[in-house]
RNA sequence: GGAGAGGUGCCAGAGUGGUCGAAUGGGACGGUCUUGAAAACCGUUGUACAGGUUACUGUACCGUGGGUUCGAAUCCCACCCUCUCCGCCA
């Protein structure tokens, strides 16, 4: 959410920040200062006038009761207690309305994020070159069946559309990917955290999923939500906390199977692992301060990065344009990892700065070394890494002539061959 | 799932209708004392919003949301959570 402070200090600067990521007409500043103003009103009306009740109260407190003079206090308290009333759930009504109006604005990109949506991305990195073949390649689906990796139809027997199956060394794989990057994020300091995987609709709120992502979830009969990413837990680990910032930077990370309806956003070359309602994720994720973040974004983008590289894909990483960022996102990168069959680069990590905007709304602040209030934190996160894609990206890259798979050597104390036959 | 107890400040814990933003103890911080430390003593110790240039003032917050009342931490209702016992169970 953002600071209404920062609409009411510095509109022009919001306006042009959100033009980025919005059309003039699918937001209204004005309407919002209009509304602000009208509870500032309404807020010192009710202040003043509770003031006086509170006055009177006192004064009944130390009146016999039963007295002229208390009966007659109490006559025209009850009238002002009513206007009182009257005046709070007026009050109430308004900053509901205010908070709604303001809950819809996504966040505002930063200085440096160019306007307009997926077309103004830029490819700020390039590592490795496309795989060259000289036999013809199969694709993951093929590989998968052919390995006894992936079984894809016993999945969709068992499931329904676009879930999938591991088996054998493909199940095995998968879980040395994981294990790989487990490994990482611990090297380099992060927490590993085992969340829980379904969440209450407070914590999908403060993460930013409602109102917008209400029909993309998974909601169980109990009004829990399956997690679409472990960002919506993690998120939610220091809701209404202050914590000091010598504690600064929490640098943590989990592994979760992510859930997502997907609904709608299946592509025709979207086939096998590419998109599924089920995937494998390993999220890292910082709290820090509003001075450190920008260096937090830098480090996240390398360590996704380096989870790549260390596999020795090809990959490209992407900083997007405001309007293909999150909408809580102030400024994302992606990495993305090339796919032989297909041509093309998928997501498989995504590194945002949230800046306040989740913090906010979960109300996460932390004490200031130096003393004075408390502010809030900044938050960011990146996936380290998605597997579902890069499982594909491991099979179409890596495989040979005869049918098999060379092993990446990072992975192979994990898995332990470094071949992958029939 | 059943029965009971309970949710108060950083923590423990008192408070059953007005004088309670909240006793007391602990912790933390600052000071006195000390060569240094401990002990002892003194002091400080929440957040948000609004008003004022500042000092400051007002309002709200005792799990959450409603209600009763001139007035609610305190009474009523609903919900959430925790603990104990029983049941069930990976």
């Amino acid at each position: 959410m953002i600071d209404i402070k920062r609409i009411v200090d510095q509109r022009e600067k919001v306006e042009e920040g959100l033009l980025k990521r919005l059309s003039k007409e699918e937001f209204d500043l004005d309407e919002i200062l209009k509304i602000y103003e009208k509870k500032k009103d309404l807020q010192l009306e009710f202040d003043t006038k509770r003031a006086q009740q509170n006055q009177f109260n006192d004064k009944m407190a130390s009146t016999e009761k039963g007295s002229d003079e208390f009966k007659k206090l109490l006559t025209d308290l009850k009238e002002k207690a009513a206007e009182v009333k009257d005046l709070e759930s007026k009050l109430k009504e308004v900053e509901k309305e205010l908070v709604s109006k303001l809950e819809v604005l996504p966040n505002i990109p930063d200085e440096d994020v160019v306007a307009g949506g997926k077309e103004n991305n830029e490819v700020v990195k390039t590592v490795g070159e496309k795989p060259k073949f000289d036999f013809e390649p199969k694709d993951h689906i093929q590989l998968g069946k052919d390995l006894g990796l992936l079984d894809l139809e016993r999945a969709t027997k068992i499931s329904g559309n676009n879930f999938s199956m591991y088996r054998g060394m493909g199940a095995r794989l998968e879980w040395a990917v994981i294990n790989f990057f487990i490994n990482e994020h611990i090297k380099d300091g992060y927490e590993m955290i085992i969340p829980p995987n379904l969440v209450t609709r407070d914590s999908a709120y403060a993460a930013g999923q409602l109102p917008k992502f209400e029909n993309d979830v998974y909601w169980t009969t109990d009004g829990l939500c399956l997690v679409p990413t472990a960002e919506t837990v993690l998120t939610n680990i220091f809701k209404d906390e202050i914590v000091d910032e010598k504690d600064l930077p929490k640098k943590i990370f989990a592994y979760t199977p992510c859930y997502r309806k997907e609904a709608g956003s299946y592509r025709a070359n979207e086939k096998g692992l590419i998109r599924m309602h089920q995937f494998n994720k390993v999220e890292m994720y910082q709290f820090t301060t509003d001075e450190k973040s920008e260096e937090a974004l830098e480090e996240l983008v390398k360590k996704a990065e380096s989870l790549v590289e260390k596999l020795g894909l090809h990959y490209q990483t992407v900083k997007l344009a405001a309007g293909d960022c999150g909408a809580g996102a102030a400024k994302t990168f992606d990495v993305e990892v090339y796919i032989p069959t297909i041509d093309q680069y998928y997501e498989v990590s995504s590194v945002s700065n949230v800046r306040e905007y989740q913090t906010r709304r979960g109300n996460m602040r932390f004490k200031p070394a130096s003393g004075g209030k408390p502010r809030y934190m900044h938050s960011l996160n990146g996936s380290g890494l998605a597997t579902s894609r890069l499982m594909v990206a491991l099979l179409e890259t890596y495989q040979q002539e005869d049918g098999s798979i060379i092993v990446p050597e990072v992975l192979r104390p994990y898995i332990g061959v470094d071949k992958i036959t029939k």
